[in-house]
RNA sequence: UGGGGCGUAGCCAAGUGGUAAGGCAGGGGAUUUUGAUUCCCCCAUUCCCAGGUUCGAAUCCUGGCGCCCCAG
């Protein structure tokens, strides 16, 4: 399968380009190929924190080494690069965010944050500052035009890789101007044409934990911004009973095992955080059953207006994290009047921060229809958990 | 200091003469462009201590020590 390029214009030699470049395969790759069909094309990578943590790390972006990989990319391929100091405007959008919301017991997703923001509301602006018609990167993710000449956002063809969940806070307009090249391709195939293309960086590992993050030790960040995110705090049984300290709330999420520290006959799991009291409650598997999800800050790809979709309660597909296949879930109005999600088969270790995405089918090129920021998750019956605190 | 019970890993716990289950906790790895989950591997040369019986003892015997309960 080859890199989609064909919709991005008929007149290669004049049309220009920015394509974000990250120092990793993937997007150096979108880089070669479309220098290569003879796009006039422009490399920008951002600069996004502190290069000296960073810079030796394999895995992370968009800091130190990196960046020089994607200079070295560029040179090789003949096309110019910047680089952006988007370092204040990425703690700010990102990094602070994510502590705070740490700090608040919910469970954050710092690539959203980025992408919404300084990916695809900043960088798409420098983008059109330097005269491109499109941005393009190498995320895991089809775009395809729509009968009615909108564009939208489909599920990768390798699954496993597909990226569209990190993607769902993209807006209508954001789209139209993207190009995401690598959608069709399998991964293999992306490092074979890197080697083609003599791409110095063709065998470069995959990124993957949180790029601000060098060592994987993200509390530290969070402690560091908000230290009351790791103030000691009781462990609470859904019984009542406490169990045990905790070393600040900062260190769990909604469905976590390990770490807890204490030894019951089943094992536990974090079943709430109460950031005010700073309280982590736990209890059995069971508790962790949720069936409806609140969200806020929706962003809506469907077609008919959301309120209407809610209101009709439309079928679609949803994913409460990253790694798992779509499941059935239809569309809903809270008490309140609020857009809710009713998951058909339930869902476990839906934390609150996390995302709800939704997808228009269960499998294949599923169309993405957006998403919310998940706020609050209930239970079966509503009242499972207040049963068992009984 | 009469009676009864118990002492096995950090916690819980099986094992009552044949060479130390399991769960929880903990550690390591795999998976993962978020956090988790999940999966795999590791985790008592030794059963409170000291003697004894036996080819062989966590298991039987004797004596200590320590806990618990009921009576005083």
């Amino acid at each position: 399968m080859l890199p989609d390029i064909a919709d991005i214009g008929t007149d290669p030699a004049s049309t220009r380009v920015v394509v974000a470049m990250s120092g990793g395969v993937d997007s150096s790759v979108v880089a070669g190929v479309l220098a290569r069909a003879g796009f006039d094309v422009v490399g920008v990578t951002l600069q996004l924190y502190d290069q000296g943590e960073a810079a030796q790390r394999k895995g992370a972006c968009c800091a130190g080494q990196d960046i020089y990989d994607a200079r070295d990319v560029a040179d090789r391929l003949g096309i110019p690069h910047y680089v952006l100091d988007y370092e204040s405007r990425f703690r700010e959008e990102v990094i602070e965010r994510f502590a705070q919301s740490y700090a608040s017991g919910f469970t954050p997703i710092p690539c959203v944050d980025c992408n919404r923001t300084v990916k695809f509301r900043d960088l798409l602006a420098t983008a059109q500052d330097l005269g491109a018609s499109v941005l393009a990167t190498g995320h895991y993710v089809a775009s395809r035009g729509l009968p009615d000449g909108r564009r939208a956002l489909f599920r990768a063809a390798e699954e496993g890789r597909d990226q569209s969940y990190f993607l769902y806070a993209t807006t209508e307009a954001q789209i139209s101007r993207l190009r995401f090249p690598l959608g069709s391709m399998k991964k293999s195939d992306v490092r074979a044409l890197a080697v083609e293309l003599g791409l110095p960086i063709a065998d470069k590992p995959d990124s993957q934990d949180i790029c601000f993050v060098p060592g994987g030790d993200y509390a530290e960040v969070v402690e560091r911004l908000r230290p009351e995110a790791g103030e000691a705090g009781d462990i609470v049984h859904l019984d009542g009973r406490t169990l045990g300290r905790h070393r600040g709330v900062m260190h769990y999420t909604i469905g976590q095992r390990k770490g807890l520290g204490i030894s019951t006959p089943e094992p536990l799991f974090v079943v709430a955080i109460d950031a005010a009291r700073r309280e982590v409650r736990v209890g059995p598997r069971e508790a962790l059953a949720v069936r409806t999800i609140h969200l806020s800050d929706i962003n809506w790809l469907g077609d008919m207006p959301l309120a209407r979709a809610c209101a009709e309660g439309q079928e679609v597909h949803v994913k409460v994290r990253s790694t798992r296949p779509p499941t059935p879930a239809h569309l809903g109005l809270s008490a309140a009047g609020a857009p809710v999600v009713h998951l058909l088969l339930g869902e476990e270790g839906v934390a609150p921060g996390q995302a709800c995405v939704f997808y228009d089918a269960a499998s294949g090129a599923a169309r993405l229809l957006g998403g919310g920021t998940i706020q609050r998750a209930e239970g079966a019956a509503g009242g499972l958990l207040r049963a068992q605190v009984a």
